[in-house]
DNA sequence: AATGAATGAGAATTCATTCAT
DNA sequence: GATGAATGAATTCTCATTCAT
């Protein structure tokens, strides 16, 4: 078993754990169990709990952000590069409803602390950069960059936990009538 | 001293408390200690922990709801009325962060697919009340109205989740702006 | 049960505990089964194991001290007071072997850590006092105080440990020939 | 690289991170990333962690008791024979603080009452057969051979501890003086 | 012989809850 | 009702030892 193995195992049975019992209600003796190694050997590859919940967390903000620049085109019209990460966006988060979960409240429990900021701000940036991208051919509400990411990211994260609350059903009419209300939303 | 004050004293330190600490960091001890009563006394009041931390979501959960009701008029024009409210809650979670940090995180903190579902879908559907006693005047997006909420309650939640963050600085231009782009975002 | 009890069962199993064990062996959950408390009882009377190692150790070097001062006199002849304190002493070790040990073993553990010195020169310089009472009637070697001290209290730890390996048995006769021993040994 | 080498690479870098960290707070691992061996070879040269302390002591010992031996004569006088050992004993210990600490350190950990009494005990009888060679002449008190070692031996360590701890600073001609005086206890 | 990843029993410490006063 | 000392199960983390390579 090569040594990726283990530390992906650990990694994933993490998440698997934190849909179940939320971040703060996962022990390490629960990963050890889920993931089938030992207790020490997750201090092997994590000093400690929170090196190991703030690897995940960055592992699967990485995979998001990805996930945007590789949708991303500077060939095709603005508003369709928009729309189109939308849904992508939407339909990866509703497919991997354990990534978007951990990110969302990994964030969130972040905060707290004080520390962890200047990730979080990078992970908006990212959003900007799309944002400033787009903005040479459309006209956009004289907003500050962050409020325009906030006015769009802001609903998507909303419509998401809906769906994961099984308070709606998405279909891809549905999302795409979602994906033009959010552009609208940013245009003048 | 009544009865009311002392169970009034353990919210009130235990949302003090939670700012500090996370909720996940407040413990029993803290908050007697906070609130100048002994351990047992919180038993008096709050059977279990769980019992309390709920109790002060419900508590503030129905400020935040009759802050909405006691906004909403069917005197105004519909659009007014709905920016108006959009104002209101913004400037009341800024000014009340601790409420509007413990609303957010208590949600996030339940297990998203488990029993906590009721109370937040009770949450939304208030919202959907407004919307709906708008919905006579103007033509909004053929969307349910569920989704219509989360279009106008996401943003709001991630615009003060940056003022917080001290991301961005918020001022009555930028908040009417945002009322403004909010509005637009529903309608047709 | 009084506070003070409780507090006491603690140090005098760590005391027992630490003969059986050696100070590095003893685990708060043996302390805890030997004074027939909760583990968490402990913790209400002594912040960590250190502090509950240390605050074993303050007492036994205050109970120690106090045993020199109240056999320390003015008004007899020096040499005896001398010899009278070394067979105090000596008897004392003996008798209650486990505090000779548990001093002993100690202040070796925290030699290790740097800290500490201050309170073991203390230690010392008690002995100081004693030996300066004495100095203005008998003709010293012209040594440091310091070495002085270690010239007699270093017999007296060597043969108290060798009565407690059982190597030598102790007699009242022996006892007075190492009291003069120790005497000499200081004197031009 | 030859097989006593690694042995003994394990050993010295067990009686330096000794030093450093004590004896109770050395892993097997500090060792085998100090020695530069893998942690699986430690154990193919002594059984466990026990062995490994225990032989380091041995080789301590022995190291310490042929200096005594290799400075003892039978040529010259009692009194500078016995002198010269005090004087080369302390140097020897103050220059090698580490061996001198390991050694008060590892029989002080040892259940003083328990097995490692023949040890400690054949390390005092070496002592006992110089005092033995030393007795035709001189008239030395009467008392037990172990006795008048202890009341050599005690101050010794008592002093070299009070070195190491830089409560005082040895000069050759305050180690004359305590050789002196070391004599002088055990004539009568 | 040499290696070091894997192991899991054991350690110190925390904290929600109880209950005698 | 009010109190807070007592409790002990649960948690995070360590480390001597093993064993497949």
């Amino acid at each position: 078993m090569s040594k990726s193995t283990k530390r992906d195992d650990i990694l994933m049975s993490t998440l698997k754990l934190s849909v179940e019992k939320g971040i703060q209600g996962i022990s390490m003796n629960d990963i050890a169990l889920e993931a089938n190694v030992g207790m020490g050997t997750i201090y092997n590859y994590f000093e400690t709990k929170e090196v190991l919940l703030t690897s995940l967390f960055d592992m699967l903000k990485d995979k998001f952000i990805n996930i945007i620049i590789s949708n991303y085109s500077f060939q095709i019209d603005p508003c369709m590069n928009f729309k189109n990460i939308v849904v992508v966006l939407v339909k990866y988060y509703i497919a991997n409803a354990d990534e978007f979960s951990y990110l969302e409240r990994y964030s969130d429990s972040r905060l707290r602390f004080g520390k962890g900021l200047d990730e979080s701000t990078k992970f908006v940036e990212h959003g900007n950069i799309i944002l400033k991208g787009i903005k040479h051919n459309y006209k956009f509400k004289p907003l500050p960059p962050m409020v325009l990411f906030a006015m769009t990211y802001g609903p998507l994260v909303a419509i998401v936990n809906l769906v994961l609350m099984k308070q709606i059903e998405m279909t891809d009419e549905l999302l795409f009538d979602i994906a033009d209300s959010c552009w609208d939303s940013i245009l003048i």
